[in-house]
DNA sequence: AGTTAAACCTGGTTGC
DNA sequence: TGCAACCAGGTTTAAC
């Protein structure tokens, strides 16, 4: 669910209230994609400094006594979403309430049907068990780093599907499903496109439609299919505004040709058969 | 080494 | 109404 978008949304709505917070306990519920990596109470009266993000994960740094010690990585999976309820006693968790992060200033709260998301205690980010998991990402999309040649370059180096090759983030993080097929349909690219065949102008194009695509649902809260909600409830706006997600049939917005469904990469594709060229 | 499929889960929707 | 089949924002892990 959670793409970059979402995932920046819910950074932003935490990383205030967390920073500064003293933790006063923890609370698992149902297993997660992999064990904490600690016990829950060893994480009472660390400081959080915080919340930062890294492709599609969250990392909330842990002090005790002003020096480092360790943090928690988070991932949202597909269903997941955080919910910061503020002051002091939080609401009984749900059945799908599985990590409650209590804090001195409110409790951070772990919501997540399906159980794809993770909250994994690490020594470092750059030490494991973080570190192998952040080890295969690519660039940040809004990395100036990452120019249009670079871009063309590691495309240069796949085979692979461009679709395939955005959604696995090994080049540029941040795109899922939706943002992967919005992206493309900006950029007029098809998705089956062997991403070693893009040329250099398209793939200049593409990294903008990509980064115009992040920014324009950043902006609107990210998008809500079913299960995504801020920190504070509220559902994102952008699917509204998809072009092609979730459309097949209906007329493609540039030409007004049938929108087409196939799967591609293990994931439904939707695009433009006829505007977005090989 | 690079690419593709299977696996992890729950729940909502669709169709017989 | 009941029930099976299919679908959903991700990505690690195993298998070609």
């Amino acid at each position: 669910m959670p793409e970059l978008p979402e995932v920046e949304v819910t950074r932003r709505g935490i990383a205030g209230p967390l920073a500064g917070a003293q933790v006063v306990a923890a609370r698992l519920g149902k297993p997660l994609r992999w064990p904490l990596g600690c016990a829950p109470a060893t994480l009472s009266g660390a400081t959080v400094g915080g919340a930062e993000r890294r492709g599609k994960y969250l990392w909330l740094p842990l002090a005790r006594e002003a020096r480092p010690a360790g943090g928690l990585l988070l991932h949202l999976g597909m269903s997941g979403s955080l919910a910061w309820l503020p002051g002091g006693a939080a609401s009984e968790p749900g059945p799908h309430d599985h990590f409650d992060l209590v804090t001195d200033r409110g409790t951070l709260r772990l919501h997540d049907p399906r159980r794809f998301g993770a909250v994994l205690w690490s020594p470092a980010l750059d030490a494991a068990p973080a570190a192998p998991l952040l080890a295969r990402l690519g660039a940040e999309p809004f990395d100036p780093a990452l120019t249009p040649a670079r871009f063309h370059a590691a495309l240069q180096r796949r085979r692979a599907p461009i679709k395939a090759v955005l959604l696995d983030g090994s080049v540029v993080v941040g795109a899922g499903n939706i943002y992967a097929c919005e992206a493309l349909f900006a950029a007029a690219i098809h998705p089956a496109l062997r991403a070693d065949r893009i040329s250099r102008p398209r793939a200049a194009r593409l990294l903008q439609a990509l980064r115009d695509t992040l920014a324009r649902a950043l902006a609107l809260g990210g998008s809500t299919l079913r299960d995504f909600s801020d920190v504070h409830g509220g559902a994102g706006a952008f699917q509204s505004q998809a072009a092609v997600y979730g459309r097949a049939g209906r007329p493609c917005p540039r030409c007004g040709a049938p929108l087409a469904r196939r799967v591609m990469a293990q994931r439904s594709t939707y695009f433009c058969a006829a505007c977005q060229r090989r």
